[in-house]
DNA sequence: AATGAATGAGTTTTCATTCAT
DNA sequence: CATGAATGAAAACTCATTCAT
């Protein structure tokens, strides 16, 4: 019986729709291959080695090596977005100011983590000079990026926790400095180093940003 | 004889060094280009166009593309950081924090200035991740730059002007605030809201930075 | 035993052939692909799709696109060459000078209704030039094409409705008229005006064969 | 003094335009490979090699392969016009009957001699039903053709050597019937045999055009 | 019988670099 | 010094064909 069933959704779905998880499987070859010879060095073939699929199964599932690289960018800053909404989100308790600083270590720490798409997101930064669609992109996701710390010090001026400051404008500050700061870490990968920099910078912006009373 | 006089007036002239011109010359152009189109989709035959040289002269004169290139990163943050560098030892006048501020406002006049070089220097970042040569430099670059910072912070400690913190640390902050800055006016360059913005930044990490007395 | 039955039974069933039933459907679809895209352009996947088969399933009946191609070049001239026997052969009546006419004037509203497949005539007689097999039945198409015109106007000769002329020459001159006219109408299908065109032009013809009593 | 004027020379042209010389050389490569291969088959390779230059060199000069073949389009059928125009007007004295007989023998024996290109010919003619621009050259060409003719046709019933038929479309009558003659060639190459066919086929028609009295 | 995912050889085109003049 | 014609290696992409299911 249990075989019977068994094959009844074999023969219903004989090939249970393989599409997404080869697109998935392509991607993360990419992101492999990219990271470590950029867009432009990296042939189809390598991509197509890495993922273990000829050059043609590529081509079953992306149009071109452009439609590869716009599906990175996608993934790639969506997926961190979410991360950075996470973070934000699941951290509810303690003061904004914590929250802030509990923010900038995970980020430390996503510095490293991330490391492997560091070099994708900087040609992106790249490429966003002559291509509008990627510009677009970009902006977007800075928009929300900053958008997610403006509430968040938002909240910690509506508890008093923080001086009377423009919510937005802190926001970019903070934003800028975690993208400087990824790239110094990036040109100069002193890991340990940095990880503790980035708080001490942080640090150095909230101390301005608190109430003398704190 | 004849020859030989001719010869020697050339090399003796006022003009000894047609090369240095000519390289200039097509650094010139390349950076035109390279703006524009980038590294990877400028074709030789387009920085020759834009020098109104011919495609062979360029060879004359650099070994090969990426050698322009190399000569492109020298240049680029050479001569970036010399103005930096100017600015700050010109301003010797004035408490550290007004110098910082004046710095800070160049800096975002420079943004636009340097608009057109900044397509240029996000490619060095990008190519930063996989050339261990345009890494090292850019990590001298930003060794230097750090350090001009800290220098001036230093004098602040030391006039009391700010309170006593790692000026190096603070140096740091400051540098990835500009280069995040940087990124952010490059992705969506509303220009003048942006050239704001760098101040507020600045302000507001300086604000933690100085003596509550001031 | 079941499974034998089973098999026997579909051998032995009215619908013995259910092969070339699709040998036919795959045919019919090459043709309004090919027609549309040219033998180069079309891909298996056009055909396949235009046939409401699998791409796999083309290759269960043609060896190859090749096999389609040769599969069709038959069918093509051979079903045109039976239209036009049929033609004749139904006109018994008549004289022949009668018979030419009215074959003329099918002719030509068939180049209308044949529109569709004249690209593909062409496609052959382009290859001809470079293909031993398609132009050897090309060869023979036209030689009993040629023959089927010869008789008719032998007949003529016979019943001395035409004047004692090469009936072989004649019948030559006629294919080529058609033909040629067919190019003209390919190149330039202001349709109706060529449909009187093919007439008036073989008329011409005909004026000059028949005996001057008539 | 004519070693210093031959100097000057070259100085003053020192690569005197290679540029037409190396497009001549091209097509005429294009014409043997393409006549051989088809269009389809023929790689840039060919083209290259039969040239005796290299792959990179065609590019130089034509922009892609299909340009080699639009400007193939336009030098065959200018050049065979050409052909035609001058048989037709060099034959200015004889009788109208007397040149279109001198003109169906010259078309004769210029099958042969460009048998080598006929092949390309029926290429162009087989393209025609899907390339918009080709059918529209092909059309023009036509056109030409036809008004040659037409107009030779027209001297004749002027100078009451005709009958007072419809030129334009005896024109049409004998294009159709030396490209119908030409096709019967291609695809049955006994050229002789031919060769006196097209003059009997001309003559059967225009025997339907003489007045009765000669 | 039928499917459609996978393959990979083959083709066009581009462009950095060279070199005869 | 300067030129620009010529080269050819390299890479993206296509598509007929195969084969496991």
């Amino acid at each position: 019986m249990k075989c019977l069933a068994f094959h009844m959704e074999v023969r219903m779905s004989p090939r249970p729709d393989v599409s997404e998880e080869r697109k998935q499987q392509i991607l993360e070859a990419a992101i492999a291959v990219f990271a470590r010879l950029g867009f432009r060095a990296t042939r189809m073939d390598d991509v197509a080695e890495q993922a273990g699929l000829s050059k043609g199964a590529l081509y079953l599932y992306y149009k071109s090596k452009d439609a590869i690289i716009a599906a990175l960018l996608q993934r790639l800053f969506t997926q961190e977005f979410n991360h950075l909404k996470a973070l934000v989100e699941s951290e509810g308790q303690g003061t904004v100011v914590e929250q802030l600083l509990i923010l900038t270590r995970q980020f430390a720490s996503m510095m490293q983590w991330m490391g492997r798409l560091m070099p994708i997101a900087f040609e992106f930064y790249a490429i966003a000079g002559r291509d509008k669609t990627v510009r677009q992109f970009l902006k977007e996701y800075f928009a929300d990026y900053r958008h997610l710390l403006a509430c968040l010090i938002e909240r910690g001026i509506e508890r008093r926790e923080l001086r009377d400051i423009d919510a937005e404008a802190t926001a970019i500050t903070l934003v800028a400095l975690f993208e400087g700061q990824a790239l110094l870490f990036f040109v100069d990968p002193e890991a340990t180093r940095w990880a503790n920099q980035v708080e001490t910078s942080v640090q150095l912006v909230l101390s301005g940003l608190q109430r003398s009373s704190s």
